[in-house]
DNA sequence: TTGTTAATTAACAAACATGTTAATCGAATG
DNA sequence: CATTCGATTAACATGTTTGTTAATTAACAA
């Protein structure tokens, strides 16, 4: 499991930890935020917290702007649309998809 | 790092692994497949597939149909179209977001 | 300078994820 | 009935993730 260069799942992976999706969440809804500002997401130590900002940034879901001695930190919308485009992507398949799943199916009896 | 409940979450947790992400990619693309007509997604073996589509089929991201000895996985759209929702909701922020970047970043010099 | 604040990197333990082979189970086939 | 097929579960090794505390770096304030 050494594929790890498909950008979309290196992003999945990155939002599939709970404190890393709220920390998304709080910048979509809040705006961007310094590292500090985040600290109460989560019940974990500020090195914890550095850590999943860390791997946010380098799954190009949220970009950092140094400030001073300041980390301010904020969502890289590109990121989340491709998300977007992926998953409502291809749409006219689904309609298909249940229809394709009885020609798998053996006859009922 | 024990909130695992939240099913978004997990779903995304579930695509960011490369070979699962290919499941699904098939799944969208071919429609469905049983778990031995995915086996030459990757180079692993049965029980390492079976173990991916059992992952997938947990987040709630695949069916899974039972036909005689054979197991159908197709997708379960509704999820897709969850994640559809929320990486591309709220997007009337996106664009607010840069400008709300300067009020946390000092004047330059 | 001295001390405080913001955030990170380093080192390490515990938990989790992923792969393997062997064993199992029900359905199909000769 | 004995065997093969499709798929899974069991047991286990290994690598990765996530958390911790201690140390480090840079900026700020006295």
């Amino acid at each position: 499991m050494n594929e790890s260069t498909d950008p979309l799942a290196i992003r999945f992976a990155a939002l599939g930890d709970p404190t890393r999706l709220a920390i998304v969440n709080r910048l979509k809804e809040r705006g961007p935020q310094s590292a500090g500002d985040l600290g109460d997401l989560a019940d974990i130590s500020a090195p914890a917290m550095s850590r999943h900002l860390k791997v946010l940034h380098r799954a190009g879901l949220v970009r950092r702007d140094v400030d001073k001695q300041r980390r301010i930190y904020s969502v890289e919308p590109e990121a989340l649309q491709a998300i977007g485009s992926w998953s409502i992507g291809r749409e006219e398949f689904w309609t298909a998809s249940l229809d394709r799943l009885t020609t798998h199916l053996s006859p009922k009896e």
